[in-house]
DNA sequence: GCCGTTTTCGGCCCGACTGTTTTCAGTCG
């Protein structure tokens, strides 16, 4: 899949036409484009060759040319020429905060500043605040962004965010004279990474709420300070965003900042193809507010169904809500096991009845415990002899409890030829077995898509765990030719893990929709190795959410008996 | 550059806050 490539590209292109100062719809077109192609379920190589680029949505015959110039030649005649024009270190600037692509352009033009280095010397010198547009304080805007910009992390996981917002949304309302307060924004959207936390709150005192905000002890720096917005950096390096609204708007508000940007653009199209208009404080006809207090409200005078934030990508949504196929989707009660969770017979620290407990308290029916197979020394992988020791202890335990039932599993190393970690007639004993990949992550595309396969194909094998392997922010995925494993997890019937660990996230929104489309069941399992990441479990939800899954893709919505006869097809 | 049961040309989402400005451009979400 070139997907990525093809998008990268397309996005440089809309930056360096930024700086250029062309025309902004123009800019738009790519940008778009550039989003359309990596969030494509398909391989874009396979659409080109079949000449379907131009139905995907904001790609002319124009755009169409470009993309296959891309894929032909690994490059576009048009991006080599703005290169040349405009240096290509010039987008680093645009991510220091603050800093822009009309700023960026007088910096090269008027000051030939062609690296941090010389940008940070020109601030300390006061050379920009002779620019036109520039004063005193943008040069102190200008390091401290260079700076938050040298130190920063990029986006942060999910996982990591999500509690920490919580947190701040209870003691806001606590502290201050909230009516109403929720999370929007991409963490609303449970996308995996988030760049910072939005919260809207509806008040009669704003300033005070406001007031509140910027005394919280967890805030390091007030970005900016308004009435109805006002940002914040928190320490933990994250910037934090609070709206304050009138009731009668919440719902237009919340719409609004919940997202996507792409998924609002498109929202607000539509709202004038209709002749209405809308803000984030309501749809108007003219000078008449007609919606605003609800999310479905909305939607609804636009004649869709609501469309729940974990769809608002612009990845086809509305279109889909517009033709009434939107998915219903797979609710987080809905949930009955989890898939994958390691005990103290190998490297997780929970022993089975602590796990039941656990399961219990979360209201599971059942709990997979996949322990690491013999060759995995570094993660305690269980020799044979052991394995039967773990099975018995399943069988007792279930024996006395009622309401959660333990399924005797295995996480098994595919090896580097292919081969798994266990023979044959051991495997026939365990009930399920997802193989894995966790050595030889340098191996090419061909032998590492290969050994997956070979794995998928095996008659013992249930699922593979955590298929790409990536973890997020720390490593990328191995090489690996996803759509030829999910062509042969569809032929065999065998399930994909989706890893709901939050740095894993494994496959991620768009291949579990990938995966879906070609009727691969999808397990969610939390690979949890301390008791309390099970609870990350609604992480994987929200991943199956985001790659449009419904009930009947998602094993874990199976009972424990209709999980077992799953499981059983295998062990005849 | 895309797009069309008001258009094949002329539109293209919308507003808050900051800083440099005396009325607004730039940045951001």
């Amino acid at each position: 899949m070139k997907n990525k490539e093809v998008a990268d590209i397309l996005s440089k292109v809309a930056a360096l036409l930024e700086i250029k100062g062309d025309n902004p719809y123009r800019i738009r077109a790519y940008q778009r484009a550039a989003q359309v192609i990596e969030s494509l379920s398909q391989d874009v190589e396979v659409l080109a060759q079949e000449n379907k680029l131009e139905k995907l949505p904001g790609i002319g015959a124009d755009l169409a040319g470009k993309i296959k110039e891309i894929l032909q030649t690994g490059t576009l005649k048009l991006y080599e020429e703005l290169k040349s024009e405009i240096p290509p270190v010039l987008l680093t600037f645009l991510e220091i905060p603050g800093l822009g692509p009309k700023k960026v352009k007088v910096l090269y033009e008027k000051l030939n500043i062609l690296s941090l280095d010389e940008l940070e010397k020109a601030c300390k010198e006061h050379r920009l605040a002779k620019l036109p547009g520039f004063g005193i304080k943008t040069e102190e805007n200008i390091l401290k962004g260079i700076k938050l910009f040298k130190e920063k992390r990029g986006r942060r996981p999910l996982g990591e965010i999500l509690p920490i917002a919580e947190e701040i949304v209870q003691t806001l309302k606590n502290i201050s004279p909230v009516e109403q307060i929720a999370i929007a924004g991409s963490i609303r959207r449970r996308k995996e990474t988030v760049k910072d936390i939005d919260v809207l709150i509806t008040s009669q005192k704003p300033e005070q709420v406001m007031k509140k905000v910027t005394e919280l002890p967890l805030v390091e720096e007030v970005i900016a300070f308004g009435e109805t917005k006002t940002s914040v950096r928190l320490k933990i390096g994250v910037q934090m965003d609070i709206r304050v609204v009138a009731p009668d708007s919440w719902g237009a508000a919340l719409a609004y900042f919940t997202g996507s940007k792409a998924h609002n653009i498109r929202i607000r199209e539509l709202a004038l193809e209709k002749g209405l208009k809308i803000n984030e404080y309501g749809v108007y006809k003219g000078e008449t507010k007609i919606a605003g207090k609800t999310e479905e409200e909305i939607y609804q005078v636009l004649g869709l169904p609501f469309i729940p934030p974990e769809l608002r990508e612009d990845r086809g949504e509305i279109e889909a809500a517009l033709e009434g196929r939107l998915p219903k989707l797979v609710e987080y009660q809905e949930i009955k096991g989890d898939g994958h969770v390691h005990s103290k017979y190998s490297d997780g620290t929970a022993s089975l009845p602590e796990i039941v407990q656990k399961a219990e308290a979360m209201g599971l029916e059942w709990v997979i415990v996949c322990d690491h197979s013999q060759g995995l020394k570094v993660a305690g992988g269980i020799p044979v002899e052991d394995l039967f020791k773990k099975k018995r202890e399943i069988e007792e335990i279930n024996k006395r409890s009622k309401k959660v039932k333990l399924i005797f599993g295995a996480e098994v190393d595919i090896l580097s030829d292919g081969s798994l970690d266990y023979p044959d007639e051991v495997l026939k004993e365990i009930d399920f077995v997802i193989a894995a990949i966790h050595t030889g992550f340098q191996q090419s595309e061909e032998i590492i898509t290969q050994r997956i396969i070979s794995a998928l194909k095996h008659p013992l094998v249930h699922a593979i765990a955590h298929p790409t392997g990536r973890v997020i922010g720390e490593r990328e995925p191995y090489a690996i030719n996803l759509l030829k494993v999910i062509e042969v997890a569809a032929q065999y019937q065998k399930a994909l893990e989706i890893n709901a660990y939050y740095k894993r996230l494994d496959l991620n929104d768009v291949n579990v929709r990938a995966a879906i489309e070609k009727g691969v069941p999808v397990i969610i399992g939390t690979d949890a190795h301390f008791i309390d990441q099970m609870d990350y479990i609604h992480l994987g939800t929200a991943t199956a959410r985001r790659g449009w899954c419904e009930k009947r893709h998602v094993l874990n919505t199976l009972s424990y008996s209709e999980l077992i006869s799953w499981l059983k097809r295998l062990r005849p």
